[in-house]
DNA sequence: GCAACATCCGTAAACGTTTTCAGAAGCGGG
DNA sequence: CCCGCTTCTGAAAACGTTTACGGATGTTGC
């Protein structure tokens, strides 16, 4: 039987391939099996065959090593079973999470992640969401820092399906993901006052960003909802980083905040190292949150009370979403016209820990 | 000249696929600037034409907003422009570092990441290893947290270019990239005597890792050159992670080490927490310092002396060797017999920050 | 022993490219 | 005006799969 295979050689060229060095192929087997290459196929996808065909087939496969070509299935059946995460930079720890809730949905789903740093470029943004059209992946998960006009035409042309981590104008007809960052402001704000403070200092991140801008905005509600006056004077913005932070609760400490609150974790990290430095105590003389509650916080002394804005489930969620759409290929009607957007809010949680305990005054 | 593709539809499926919904294919092109799919193929890849055919073709594909479809690309010509990498858990900052270095390298050659989390258990090493045949992607970097026999066999029939981050059995015809971890536990014990530590206490981390391993190797003999001797008391290992560091660090402390050493900076600033948490003062009363000088070190108070093992450096050039490999077609004598593997090392540096100052009692 | 039927198998087309190979067109020289 | 040359173009094969279709084979019932 498989001297029919491997004696005759009828054919020119592929068969050279299947003798030769290259990887081996369901044209291989089935030369070596005796068989038709279609055959192969239902027998390596369990499709049914008779039991001797089947133990040639899988025989020849075992004993050549055969893997199947993932690339001529994708072209085949036009999937490719890879996601792609795009984010600005994986040096942050909010996006580290992300991608780690992500990469564990998509695997579980048999999906690979393809990993996308766009160093917060919006061009770098705006080519990946093109680059959808060469279906290298079947989908995309995009962390845009900002979002401009020219997003939104991206978006709505983007030939395969989209999620968005973060908030996006109404009217894009995209899934999303958001965090709630002005609730999860509030919450901080509102522990701090608890345990009370009331002159509390803000460090927040650039002002043109969507978090930067959110989570300023959150700040000046809070503090209303406490009762407290805002005071343009304890906030001030800078870039996200621990030296920013360090930098700018070093200006802010001439105030004699009771508290100072980081717009990130970094921010509050940098602020508690200008608080050591000036040999003022955690908390009983000025105490620090921060956001994310990333794995930084728990890594500084006193650990950072931290509001965790849901990086994990934000990732997880958004990659649930979109395997969702590709479980659904298409609405029917019209081609990409009105896929009926779905927005989810992952809700804030405040993580407690030493960095604000009780105030000195306060006992 | 458009109303001939447009108007007169010769044959039958492929013209509705073309103008059915489906994204536009080079024969949509084709059709629409009324040449043959060869000529489409070669303006866009700037291959000679005439200028009246680069015109056609180029106004056509932009009024279509063609994208070339990468995957019938990469079955075509053999290469999918897509690099693999697998480590144990991207929430630990040290393979951040890689990822970060890669992706760099990577998108600079016009390769894509794709990223792929083991949880450090074999098998799923294994696997990877051996998904190599599906030509998903057309190299491996692995960092494996062991290496069993497994793995060198894997590593040895591996049908694709792989480069191994970690220490490799002699013998295996594979490139690597080594941390030197003896030289950089030495550095550190180096640092922590001559800022007058005597009685150095060192958490490690699992003994049946190789870094585990090597780092306890290199502690023994890094106290023996500065002529300290060795207290088998004063070591312990654990897990590696903040928690484990700081119950390892609690038992320790009975025995009135002047330093502590952790294999890991999570594990150093357990220590810091636990040596906070007794009221002892860092670095007066006890010193610690860490290794891989991740962005923890900077995170905590004091900021954290730490041994940075290059992981970034290790990513780099773990890339690059990869790179090269796959512009060298292959070894032309042998299918794999004999790639005369490459290693490289790459040398580790000492961080000196406020967490080792000198010791009260040697002013 | 034969008809009817179910099962299994092989041929060939298709997915969207790139590239080889001839043939067609253009061009200059005689 | 025709020949030879160069440049450009189109038909077709190839990459490795999956799958529709029809023909071959095997089984069952009479």
């Amino acid at each position: 039987m498989t001297a029919k295979g491997a004696g005759a050689v009828p054919k020119g060229t592929t068969q050279a391939a299947a003798t030769g060095g290259g990887q081996p192929t369901i044209i291989s087997i089935a030369e070596r099996a005796g068989v038709s290459i279609a055959s192969v196929s239902r027998v390596l996808n369990g499709i049914g065959a008779r039991p001797a065909t089947v133990d040639k087939v899988e025989r020849a496969a075992a004993e050549l090593g055969y893997v199947p070509n993932a690339v001529a299935r994708s072209l085949k059946d036009g999937r490719t079973r890879q996601l792609t995460f795009a984010m600005p930079d994986i040096g942050n720890p909010v996006y580290v999470a992300m991608v780690r809730a992500i990469q564990s949905v998509a695997k579980a789903a048999g999906y690979r992640l393809l990993l996308h740093s766009t160093d917060a470029v919006a061009e770098d943004e705006l080519a990946v969401l093109h680059s959808l059209g060469d279906r290298t992946s079947d989908g995309l998960i995009l962390c845009p820092i900002r979002i401009t006009d020219a997003h939104v035409d991206a978006l709505r042309s983007a030939s395969g399906p989209v999620v968005v981590i973060g908030s996006l104008p109404s009217g894009v007809p995209v899934d999303s993901v958001r965090a709630d960052s002005v609730e999860g402001v509030a919450l901080a704000v509102r522990h701090l006052y608890e345990t009370g403070r009331r002159r509390i200092a803000f460090v927040n991140g650039p002002a043109d960003t969507v978090p930067g801008h959110k989570r300023g905005e959150g700040f000046r509600k809070a503090l209303a909802d406490c009762g407290l006056v805002y005071d343009p004077e304890l906030v001030v913005h800078t870039d996200f980083g621990i030296e920013s932070g360090a930098a700018a609760a070093e200006s802010l400490l001439d105030l004699k905040p009771d508290a100072v609150f980081g717009a990130n974790d970094q921010l509050a990290l940098g602020a508690a190292r200008a608080l050591h430095a000036r040999g003022l105590r955690i908390p009983e003389d000025v105490a620090v949150a921060g956001m994310d509650d990333s794995v930084l916080a728990q890594a500084g002394w006193p650990p950072l009370t931290s509001v965790d804005l849901g990086s994990t489930e934000r990732g997880r969620r958004a990659a649930e979403l979109l395997l969702q759409r590709l479980d659904t290929p298409e609405a029917p009607g019209s081609t990409s016209e009105n896929p009926t957007p779905r927005t989810t809010t992952a809700p804030p949680r405040l993580v407690v820990r030493a960095s604000t305990g009780r105030a000195a005054s306060d006992s």
